[in-house]
DNA sequence: CGTATTCTTGACTAAAATAGTCGGGAATAA
DNA sequence: TTATTCCCGACTATTTTAGTCAAGAATACG
């Protein structure tokens, strides 16, 4: 799991969709307009989103892009994994020059805490960013993950 | 919040400083060698570690790095924002250039979300993740959000 | 049919971040 | 006094990010 600036640009064209795509496909060159997102950037973005089948898209005027599921179907953590390929934490892997065991151990530590944050915003939604579920401080009652790290 | 190969170096050479420094700090040669990190590039990491007052030094024969508070203290969300300094979300932010309100939408929830991961990362402390209570899977009994999150 | 629109693809480029190098210094334990 | 270690700044190579460009394919619409 990596957490870079394209990953936001990605789940941002893809809350973008999500607001402004009704029964009509959302052009790219909308999406560039209302995020300041570059068009051609966004099509590498939508190619990869389209590869893992995160969204759907139609050719000619009036065309664009759909979300493949309902918001509340995708979650952020499958966003990210599509356009940010994640990091490999193959450093001693299989090598045998760990010493004493400490280098396997704190790779795979890492790989954990890297894995948890993945599961973490597995659980986060499209659906959930638009109902606001998502803000931190949101009075809304539930008994998900997500109030139970709503601190402030 | 930014998630990088950088922060994972840090978290992993302060992992191993909590791991393997008792009553003696810890040279970086040490880390080096176990972590396969090169030198000069934990001395980069460190000093913003120092600076950030997370570890503290002693020079000469015998010197090195100690953890500044004990591990239970420190939180994997102060690691990374000592070494990873943040994302700036401030794309469209006083401009006045939002149609529709649409765009500070957007930025503001993924701040929002990015939040939500820091707060996150602020409850898993050095502690933790030696204790094995990061661990995905974990059996241990706890009950707080890492086992909430203990998935599979 | 023709044309404008939009996705699709690949190659290329500029800028920034990351990871690492180097060399000189200052403190200090032995 | 010497080896060890932190400390610091400047420099460099590599990778990633972000963006450009150009050509092409599908398709709605007049």
């Amino acid at each position: 799991m990596k957490l870079t600036t394209r990953g936001r640009y990605a789940v941002t064209a893809m809350l973008d969709l999500a607001i402004n795509g009704g029964k009509r496909p959302v052009s790219l060159a909308d999406i560039s307009g209302r995020q300041e997102i570059s068009l051609s950037y966004l099509e590498q973005l939508f190619a990869k989103l389209r590869r893992e089948e995160l969204v759907t898209s139609a050719r000619g005027p009036g065309g664009g892009y759909r979300l493949a599921r309902s918001g509340a179907e995708i979650f952020v953590a499958e966003i990210i994994d599509a356009v940010d390929e994640s990091v490999d934490v193959t450093n001693c892997q299989g090598k045998g020059n760990c010493h004493h065991g400490e280098t396997c151990l704190t790779h795979h530590l890492w790989e954990d805490l890297s894995g948890q944050i993945h599961d973490f915003l597995s659980q986060i939604s499209l659906g959930d960013l638009m109902e606001g579920k998502g803000r931190r401080g949101s009075t809304q009652q539930s008994d998900g993950v997500l109030q139970t790290l709503s601190l402030r």
